[in-house]
RNA sequence: GGCGGCAUGGCCAAGUGGUAAGGCAGAGGUCUGCAAAAUCUCCACCCCCGGUUCGAAUCCGGGUGCCGCCUCCA
């Protein structure tokens, strides 16, 4: 049984084979920083880490590259309008993004190469590109020929002819130094107050392209296992690295092409232009748990498009409370079902777990893994043993016993947690124990609502009841005046 | 106009030849003073029309509908 994975180049899924055996060189499309994340993002970085976090489960040795666009049009005018130095800006949303990330529970990539740190490599690049006829100078930019590169357009499905059909209506103004109208720039020319690097073409900075083909290289090499990014990137952004690398470099860029589907806001596209996008530190701050919205994000398939609704976050959430519960099973009972290693340090940590990679929920999951990262009905596997859990956690609480074996319930709760982490979902214990009251207060209060009860004094027990409520503890009454508590 | 994708229960979403995973929501029973994401049980023939096949949601042909890319965007 093997990996498989939907490569956008040849349009189908094909087994995963990479380049050296064991080791997977991936290189990540970052995002140019000149405002705070998205949900569009969100959802980019959550599945490309699912990912990368899958095949290190997987047993591969992960090189994971992702770069940050800190020169570009867009920075420059953000830092006109702002009047505030081009530096500070990107300065200010890369910390951004890698908080926001971080608090998504995206791993850090293995390096972040800055566009900025690779001028003279990308002089050289494109100096290549021009010895090799490939690219032309025109008064100080410098663009890439596309009808020099015979297989322009293999990535994104076009033909040149028809994309010049198309294109025809918008190119023209301005862009007469082109000799043909795809042709894109390589390199810019400064204008007055903007900032540029020397060049052999005069002052300038690079095209947007150009340093994702360069930083590769840097980075990984010639050739890699997989390059990945946003659906909307095939075109022109991957077209346009595949036609510089391999020009320059006479070999294939990359081996697989992976490209995730889009969020739309309430069946509306999301979009700069449309201005209909919520970022991702708006989101966490409103409340949403970064696990809900990683659920929200991992039950589609990632090429598939997703709909962002208030119901869809609503289901998520509750979705999100079923296997949090799951995954703190063993931080909650684990004492209490007398497993050896409940006091260890090390405890639930998914790291020290070894779970059997036979078990029957192991290999479901690792089967749905490999068809594509099918997160979908990977995720099914965890919902089956967190309501097993469940159950098994009301009998302990209820029936102060369980129909499971302590031993057998460890080894799911295991699995649960494990694979779980292989997904980035992850419930810290911690969370149980900062919580508002201390036991002893809710004990109190549960005895002064008993002897409400008692006296009848519905009304003074319910308002007990929902008093605790609010402070996230829930009551259980059971049968004989047994009132069982548990934090939400 | 060119290229591509999708259409499965109230909502979301797996499933690519053998009679429909999972999540959310919902219904009924139990339990309870009441309540509870406590517990038990229930809830789809897969857009339409043809065809192939012993057998199709799954393959083929034709419709219909929705969406994306071709322009900054994950």
């Amino acid at each position: 049984m093997s990996l498989t994975l939907y490569n956008s180049l040849t349009r189908q899924k094909e087994p995963f084979e990479p380049l050296e055996a064991g080791r997977v060189k991936i290189y990540c499309c970052g995002v140019t920083v000149y405002d705070f994340c998205h949900l569009g993002h969100a959802r980019s970085y959550i599945v490309w880490d699912t990912v990368r976090r899958y095949l290190m489960w997987r047993g591969y040795r992960v090189t994971y590259v992702q770069n940050f666009t800190d020169i570009d049009d867009k920075i420059i005018r953000r830092s006109q309008a702002d009047n505030i130095p081009w530096e500070q800006i990107t300065e200010t949303y890369i910390q951004a993004y890698l908080d926001d990330m971080r608090r998504l529970n995206i791993q850090d990539a293995d390096r972040y190469p800055h566009a900025t740190q690779v001028i003279p490599q990308i002089v050289q690049f494109i100096e290549q590109l021009i010895a090799k006829g490939y690219a032309y100078e025109a008064n100080g930019d410098v663009y890439y020929a596309v009808e020099r590169f015979p297989s322009y357009g293999k990535l994104s499905g076009r033909k040149l002819d028809q994309m010049e059909a198309g294109a025809s209506g918008r190119v023209g103004d301005g862009e007469t130094k082109k000799r043909h109208p795809l042709d894109f720039a390589l390199w810019k020319s400064a204008k007055p107050g903007e900032p540029s690097w020397d060049s052999p073409w005069g002052k300038g900075r690079p095209g947007w392209h150009i340093e994702c083909s360069v930083m590769v290289k840097e980075e990984l090499g010639d050739s890699i296992d997989i390059h990945m990014g946003g659906q909307d990137l095939t075109f022109p952004h991957h077209e346009n690295e595949i036609a510089q690398s391999e020009a320059a470099l006479a070999a294939p860029l990359s081996r697989y092409w992976l490209h995730n589907g889009f969020v739309n806001i309430s069946g509306e596209k999301m979009s700069k232009s449309l201005g209909n996008f919520t970022t991702i530190r708006q989101m966490l701050d409103a409340g949403i748990e970064p696990m809900v919205l990683r659920l929200f994000v991992l039950q589609a398939q990632y090429r598939k498009p997703i709909d962002f609704t208030d119901g869809a976050i609503a289901s998520a959430q509750n979705s999100w409370s079923t296997l949090k519960d799951g995954l703190l099973f063993g931080h909650r009972h684990g004492k209490t079902l007398g497993w050896v290693d409940a006091a260890e340090a090390d405890f639930g940590d998914p790291a020290a777990m070894r779970i059997e990679a036979d078990s029957s929920a192991a290999s479901q999951f690792q089967s749905a893994m490999d068809d594509d990262f099918n997160t979908s009905a990977a995720l099914a596997v965890l919902f089956e043993l967190a309501k097993d859990l469940q159950k098994e956690r009301n009998r302990l609480v209820h029936d102060g016993e369980t129909q499971t074996d302590a031993n057998t319930l460890r080894q799911q709760w295991q699995t649960l947690t494990v694979l779980a982490q292989v997904l980035g979902l992850e419930a810290s214990p911690d969370q149980d124990a900062t919580a508002t009251l201390s036991d002893e207060v809710i004990e109190a209060k549960i005895q002064e609502r008993k002897a409400a009860k008692q006296s009848k004094s519905f009304a003074e027990a319910d308002r007990i009841r929902d008093e605790l409520k609010a402070l996230g503890i829930i009551l259980i009454d059971k049968p004989g005046g047994v009132t069982e508590w548990r934090r939400e």
